[in-house]
DNA sequence: ATTCATACGTACCGATCGGTAACATGTCAA
DNA sequence: TTGACATGTTACCGATCGGTACGTATGAAT
């Protein structure tokens, strides 16, 4: 089982001094947390699919709850990373980067397994304000509707808060009746829909 | 603290036989699981706070998944009761009947301490397909997609699945960000948008 | 008064929860 | 060779998890 690892010796750590323990810890988080919800995974299960022990797991994150805040901190940046990208695809077009987004995001929520968004999941898992995933969910969330609000305006929206915030609505919509529903669930057409809307508003 | 109880051995239970002990834990577990979350409340805590034990639960109750499930399809006949009486207020037309639940539903989600739909919240918490509360909610909400379905064509949609989806979309995005914007939040605007896509798509 | 069914409580189970003290090991500079 | 430091491990903590074996109180019928 263990038995072919990959540590070499020789090869030095990337930026120095990083903890390999903590890098694989993250990974393993990241994935369990996302596939079955953060409460539902514990530490143990945790340390035991990275390979280390606990301690390794408490010198690295502080609690269980700031690892779950950092797992969403690496999901929001690769957030903003697809998002960026479907802006650049279309420079000076709202309209277009809206919909190169949501395409994306209607194809993957139609997929097998979809478990819709890390940030969206976490809040829905911690009703309290203080959490510390919860903090970082809503930070995501309140920057997004600034963005789609945004370009909402730039598209010369009668009402660009009206439209940005239905743009939300449809791509929460998305990713939460994507894992609901799963393959030909109604996020298939999240980007027929939102093209719709802006039409209407503009 | 327990010295004013109201039990009155002349009252007999309204249905004959029914025994006290579980109407009251399915109440405590309705008020925690949709507040908290079903998983961050433990069957001690209800038991407590309903003033029972634990083993008055799993008489009635064959699991704590069993419990939660009873809890949902609670909801359930309650969400179609809201959902039945805005249609009931304007028979014949869909579209304002879309309106007058959509407007309900906004106000409902904006208000300080939302915790959102209890159907979509626990899909979220149990991914895995077989859970039995899972089970009660997808039946909801696939039950939810056909009405809506129906609703759009009898609107006279150019593509009434593609609309009567778009509207679920919007519905469960109000749901979300009702519990994750709070007061404010861009669910207030969900029965303008969900308006206007409908005018764009007949 | 006895019987029986029903509803409820006491006390406990093993497993797992998040978290930690104490100690071992490997790597580096001096 | 030595000592400092970061990272690793073993073994454990009290609390809580979901769930249960078994005894007890009560009321109606006999």
């Amino acid at each position: 089982m263990s038995g072919d690892n990959n540590i070499d010796p020789r090869i030095k750590d990337a930026n120095g001094s990083a903890p390999r323990a903590a890098d694989r810890i993250l990974d393993v988080a990241r994935d369990l947390f996302y596939r079955n919800g953060i409460r539902a995974i514990g530490v143990d299960e945790i340390v035991r699919k990275a390979g280390v022990t606990k301690p390794s797991l408490y010198r690295s994150f502080s609690s269980k709850d700031e690892l779950a805040a950092s797992y969403l901190r690496v999901y929001d940046k690769e957030f903003w990373e697809r998002f960026d990208a479907a802006v650049a695809q279309h420079p000076g077009n709202p309209r277009a980067q809206i919909g190169a987004f949501l395409t994306r995001v209607g194809k993957r929520a139609v997929k097998p397994g979809y478990r819709g968004c890390g940030m969206t999941n976490a809040a829905v898992e911690y009703p309290e304000k203080e959490h510390p995933a919860r903090l970082v969910s809503e930070e995501n969330k309140q920057e997004l509707r600034r963005r789609l609000r945004a370009m909402a305006a730039e598209m010369g929206a009668k009402r660009p808060d009206v439209l940005g915030d239905g743009l939300l609505l449809l791509i929460e919509g998305a990713y939460i009746s994507g894992q609901l529903f799963g393959p030909g669930g109604p996020a298939a057409a999240v980007a027929e829909n939102a093209d719709r809307l802006i039409e209407a508003s503009l």
